[in-house]
DNA sequence: TTGAAAGCGCTAACAA
DNA sequence: TTGTTAGCGCTTTCAA
């Protein structure tokens, strides 16, 4: 059986509650006794037991991630890495841990949700991604347990949800206008799930920019696929199948980006002579790319890191009001628009 | 207060006890009474207070995972990504969740473990990594704690540790020999990092190879970088300023391939005109670069799923001796070589 | 088949 | 400044 704080209280001759305190480095104990407990620690190698700390104190210092289905495409894209990797530096710094989902559908998911709240297991919920009819925002309102939200929430009222997010609707516009600018009228578009608010954006950006600019939308210039490695190609095929082919591409992500550049390099057209592409998120393999792309950095690790911040003050502060964030995107130009 | 096990006995009309039965589904409690009292947790809509069970029962149902230095390179590479969906798959299959280290030096990271393992926050650990001079698994053993290493030991009596690994050595002598077979005698090896365990491997293998067809290994084709981005436009300058070019190049991750296709095409050698490429991982995005590239698939989804199989049942059955695993690799034969 | 009660290891209110 | 003690919510032994 493990050192507990009764053994290290014996050996230092004090109460528990005492060794408790010393813990906590409270202040009423003097440091005389601060250091004989200390000592006593060291010597009989205690180390706290976190479960009967959390139960004690209905705090777990650990933040729940909840990722889309993660089995299947999440993971598959650099997004999420690396939006972890901003998450987990603020986490560290903030002494709090990390607990995955592991669900594989959308209930499973939900049910783990559930769990996490209801069990007790950790202290506030990173929600990765926005989806259109989710139940897992309500719920998590409804039991006024602390959430952030990256991304955007939609059917939601926007100061329930403490969110952060890009400005994918002005990413996107700003993206299309860069096109026109270049002289392209024939853009399209290559977005994701429509279950998806964040493509629900871009793909409106992308319609305001055309009416803005008195260029009719056309729906045979925009395609969606979920899959991020044959969605790109398959998108190509049919674009480049059309009678009036686009001599502009606006791709969503940028590993579709790869499969996009692919496909067209294997039927021979060539980027940016025959066909400009234009694509978001910066990963960072898509400087690696040739041509290497021109795309949008959403700076994915800020997002992490200022929705974990955000999580960690209403934690701390529950009462403190909603909060929304908007991390500034920036258009990185490379070689494949002209 | 959210409800507990003593409400929902009131509500039943039964003692504490019988609930907690009730929920572990003992087979000595009537049928009857089973029903009273789910029904009466449905209506007060009871939910299991997790820490409190860990408390009582020292068993956590969460699985540590320990990644490399997370904040830097790690999660830059899709390897951490697929091996998590693995651990994740078999992880959620047997309801366990997954806590997530977030250290980002090596002493960091060893405290987090400590703490996962003293702190009972765990009940068994993954590492995704195995390093030369590594502190943590000589740690676990001492502490007789369950856990599994994803790669070989390294220093230390292999059969005193769980593991699940490639071939890599065969993987590599292999990988030379096909090259060696398609008439290359001049090839390049670009490795990782020399601390980790499968970089060691790599190399000797391709040693092996070498020695094995009476080609002298010439130290001036070995070339070491540990960041994926630049470290393969690097390695490519290096070994491409030497004056005899090697007309062959093994590359030990995908990502660094895609910096090496990269320089290459800027430096307007063809691949594989002018020079083959091998690579390894396979990870998803390896069919999208062009050209294609030969890689060996190491089947990382299951290293992280068999993995996690191992812990869980060391978990379960804690004196069963340690296991060994080796999961199959396979060349993918693409564009790059010729 | 069920209940009473002790205990998991810690925190915090209350007392001293 | 420190000690006593009552929980936190659950499991499990022992008794009935």
């Amino acid at each position: 059986m493990a050192v507990t704080i009764k053994d290290v209280a014996k050996r230092a001759n004090v109460a528990p509650s005492t060794v408790s305190r010393v813990i906590a480095n409270s202040s009423r104990i003097s440091e005389k006794t601060k250091e004989r407990v200390r000592e006593a620690m060291k010597e009989l190698g205690y180390h706290p037991n976190l479960n009967a700390r959390s139960l004690a104190n209905k705090s777990t210092k650990t933040i729940g991630v909840v990722m889309p289905n993660s089995a299947k495409i999440a993971f598959q894209n650099p997004f999420f890495p690396e939006v972890i990797r901003g998450i987990s530096t603020k986490a560290h710094q903030e002494g709090f841990g990390l607990y995955l989902s592991t669900g594989q559908s959308e209930d499973e998911i939900f049910e783990e949700v559930k769990q996490m709240v209801y069990g007790g297991r950790v202290d506030g919920i990173l929600l990765l991604y926005s989806r259109v009819n989710d139940k897992i925002m309500p719920f998590l309102i409804e039991q006024g347990f602390p959430f952030v939200l990256i991304g955007r929430p939609y059917n939601i009222d926007e100061d329930q949800v403490t969110f952060v997010n890009n400005d994918n609707f002005k990413a996107a516009k700003t993206v299309t206008e860069y096109l026109m600018l270049l002289g392209h009228e024939k853009i399209g578009f290559i977005g994701g799930n429509l279950d998806y608010v964040v493509t629900i954006d871009h793909l409106k950006g992308y319609k305001q920019a055309l009416i803005n600019a008195n260029i009719p939308v056309r729906d045979d210039y925009i395609v969606h696929h979920e899959e991020l490695e044959k969605g790109g190609q398959d998108a190509v095929i049919e674009l480049m199948s059309l009678e009036q082919r686009p001599t502009a591409l606006i791709v969503v992500d940028d590993i579709m980006t790869f499969g996009v550049l692919k496909m067209l390099a294997d039927m021979n057209v060539t980027v940016p002579g025959d066909i400009s592409v234009v694509s978001f998120n910066n990963v960072m393999i898509s400087e690696l790319s040739s041509p290497t792309m021109t795309t949008v950095d959403i700076h994915i690790y800020d997002l992490g890191y200022q929705a974990t911040n955000c999580l960690i003050s209403k934690i701390n502060n529950p009462d403190n009001g909603e909060k929304k964030v908007i991390v500034p995107h920036r258009l990185v130009k490379r070689q494949s628009c002209k």
